[in-house]
RNA sequence: GCCGCUGUAGCUCAGUGGUAGAGCGCGUCAUUGGUAAUGACGAGGCCGGGAGUUCAAUUCUCCCCAGCGGCACCA
């Protein structure tokens, strides 16, 4: 016998090999009916996986919602690779974990096939209800190691008995049926589990396959090129259809599609990975740099530019060449050649290479001339335009570029200055991302492999870290507080903060380093209270990360509704009959001259034209002027995102539209 | 860089082995109007680039380039 303790404290005496879904039976007919696992001291369990020990037992219904879902997520992933072998004979399966809104599977088509396509989905989703309208029973078994590979090998599954031999000499492993012993149509998955009792717990109509891509064996692009076929799953058809719903929300706010639209931006081939900006997109850049100039002259920093190019010869004494090389634009001096007029490169050209970090340039700022301890902490900023050679693949609209401007800085201190600095910086951070509306998680990235400095080093950068960000009260769950292994940069651990957007999506932001190699390497040094020289720590650190990137968050965040204080056009004056015009024109000097950014619209439109054409262009306000406008001194005012007009005087107006202009900074509160 | 998909007018997209179409936008004209599209007419295209098959290629084949979805990468 062995003793079942209930989450409410009560306990029961069952024989050993008594399963959840038995427990459940005897609780009563209902919960048999819903429980669809168990949590056993903590671990996930199949229903139907025997009891042996005494264990704290919680039965897991659908109201478990993350828990069910991580379970139905899972299966849905094993009935894709059935759907996917029954239609495919050949195909090798991999590996199919649940994701944050659905599954997928890794498979190797066979070679007569080649890889799937999204034309293939239509019959796989087909056969993925097949299989879960038969209700095939999943049956939990513990294999052999040996057996395992025996069979993996027999089925010419080259990958599943890769990973078996990898795995520890005499450990059991735990496999899958879908279908009960004597159905011809049984398969078989090599799986931690848990699973559901059937297929038949699976709704047929909560899940969608998405999208195919291409995706490593084991995530290494020195394997063989896997398809992963995406699928998104849900409990049911109602949570299904509300995720397609959030996925179109998504799409609307894609900031390549707005950037259009709103004539913010565009991209063209001859400048694969870089952005051309046009007036309405530069005026939200304008406004931010002026935002952050202010923050950073508030927080104390100094700030300076540096070079674009640096000869090559820099670039290795920083390391950069040795770690980064594969990403960084190198420039051979061209000279011109006299005989034919073409550019010829010289015999013993210097190369340069534009830079991919500011950091190296901001130290030979640092260096110039003898700094005392009193000159530090000393904290140099740049509007630093980098140059990475992204791979092809990587470039995403905004978000990854090939040239970007970093708000940059790098602040030389003291070994004793160090948690005090990083913790003004959580607070600087802290007030950026309020004034936007975001709000975020903090992370701590680890030591990388590869990586530049000593352990003892690595230890106390890390530690340091942590400290500031307990002393600013963030090392908690209210700020996602996590440590990342393995994710630091060559050369420091750096805290990270992601932001979570208007729809729920995180995007990693800001950053902040301490680094005591690149002071080494490039021999930088103050002169102590004790007459003695002595090394700065230098702390790299971003807020808003790239310009181009930050803007196209701000544009899926707001979905093109900028606040007012950075929309490219705060306010259109736009008249209904050309008598108003002379009137109309004496609004816009007003507004004019109080700065505010507004275009006339006298066109000879219709007002409903102008209304429409102004909302979808994402204005936020409409000052409609008619005859009875301007014969009373007033404008109707017209705010996007609602349906009735405002009439006031214009000096009312004048002051609405001021406030609501004014950086979050200015005026003293949040947006 | 890797896998898959896509590339036709400024934008969104139809279409065809016999050198092209719509809507929006743009231009002209008429219309002076009251809060999300006034009407008529008109001008726009090397059908991503190169090669091949063919009497004939925007259409079929191959190679490039770029974009999109992922993977890997993101100092």
């Amino acid at each position: 016998m062995i003793k079942i303790t209930l989450p409410d404290g009560s306990a029961r005496e069952v024989e050993s090999g008594t399963t959840p879904g038995d427990i459940a039976a005897a609780i009563g007919p209902g919960l048999a009916k819903a429980a669809i696992a168990a949590r056993v001291d903590g671990e996930l369990y199949d229903i139907m996986r025997p009891l042996e020990r005494d264990v704290q037992l919680a039965l897991i219904t659908a109201r478990d919602e993350a828990d069910a879902l991580e379970l139905a997520r899972h299966d849905f992933a094993h009935v894709l690779a059935e759907a996917v072998q029954a239609l495919f004979p050949g195909t090798q399966i991999t590996f199919g974990p649940a994701t944050d809104d659905g599954f997928y599977y890794d498979v190797m088509a066979p070679a007569s096939c080649g890889p799937f396509t999204t034309d293939d989905l239509p019959a796989i989703e087909a056969k993925m209800r097949e299989i879960i309208r038969a209700d095939k029973p999943l049956r939990r078994e513990v294999w052999s190691r040996a057996d395992l590979i025996a069979k993996w090998d027999a089925d010419g599954e080259v990958f599943k008995a890769e990973w078996a031999k990898e795995l520890p000499e005499n450990e059991e492993l735990t496999v899958y049926w879908s279908g009960d012993a004597n159905d011809p149509t049984a398969w078989l998955d090599m799986c931690r589990g848990p699973h559901l009792a059937s297929t038949g717990k699976l709704d047929p109509d909560a899940f969608k396959l998405t999208r195919v891509a291409g995706a490593y064996w084991r995530g290494d692009q020195k394997n063989a090129q896997l398809t992963r076929i995406y699928g998104t799953g849900w409990l049911n058809k109602k949570q299904l259809n509300a995720h397609l719903t959030m996925l179109e929300e998504a799409a609307k706010r894609d900031h390549r599609r707005l950037g259009q639209e709103m004539d913010l931006f565009h991209m063209q081939h001859e400048a694969q990975g870089s952005v051309f900006w046009h007036p309405h997109g530069f005026t939200i850049w304008r406004e931010l740099e002026s935002y952050m100039r202010r923050a950073i002259d508030d927080g104390g920093y100094n700030e300076i530019k540096t070079p674009q190019l640096m000869d090559v010869r820099q670039w290795e004494q920083s390391g950069h060449w040795g770690k980064y090389a594969e990403n960084m634009f190198a420039v051979p001096d061209i000279v011109p050649d006299g005989e034919d007029g073409s550019p010829k490169i010289a015999e013993d050209a210097a190369w340069m290479a534009m830079k991919p970090m500011n950091c190296p340039a901001h130290v030979l700022v640092f260096k110039q001339g003898i700094k005392s301890y009193r000159d530090l902490p000393l904290r140099l900023y740049e509007h630093g335009c980098c140059h990475r050679n992204e791979p092809h693949g990587a470039l995403h609209g905004l978000m990854r570029v090939r040239q970007f401007t970093q708000d940059d800085a790098h602040i030389f201190c003291r070994e004793d200055q160090v948690v005090e600095e990083v913790r003004k910086f959580c607070a600087l951070a802290d007030r950026v991302y309020k004034d936007f509306g975001f709000t975020y998680h903090v992370k701590l990235a680890l030591r990388p492999e590869k990586r530049f400095g000593s352990e003892a080093d690595w230890d106390k950068a890390e530690q340091e870290l942590r400290d500031a960000v307990a002393e600013a009260g963030m090392a908690n769950d209210d700020y996602g507080w996590e440590e990342l292994p393995g994710e630091g940069a060559f050369y420091a651990p750096k805290l990270e903060w992601h932001l979570t957007d208007a729809i729920g999506r995180t995007w990693q932001v800001g950053t902040i380093q301490g680094d005591r190699v690149l002071p080494e390497r490039l021999d930088a040094s103050y002169v102590g209270e004790d007459g003695g020289r002595h090394r700065p720590v230098m702390l790299h650190r971003a807020i808003f990360g790239s310009y181009e990137r930050f803007i196209g968050i701000l544009i899926e965040h707001y979905a093109g509704r900028m606040p007012v204080w950075l929309a490219p056009v705060q306010a259109v004056v736009a008249t209904i009959v050309s008598d108003a015009d002379p009137y109309a024109e004496t609004v816009m000097a007003k507004l004019k001259a109080a700065g505010i950014r507004v275009q006339s619209d006298y066109r000879n439109e219709s007002i409903n034209y102008k209304v429409r054409e102004h909302s979808v262009g994402k204005v936020p306000h409409i000052l409609v002027i008619g005859k009875r406008e301007a014969e009373e001194g007033k404008v109707a005012i017209r705010t996007l995102g609602s349906q009735g007009q405002r009439i006031m005087t214009v000096d009312e107006a004048l002051a609405m539209l001021t406030e609501e202009a004014s950086a979050p900074d200015l005026r003293g509160g949040m947006i």
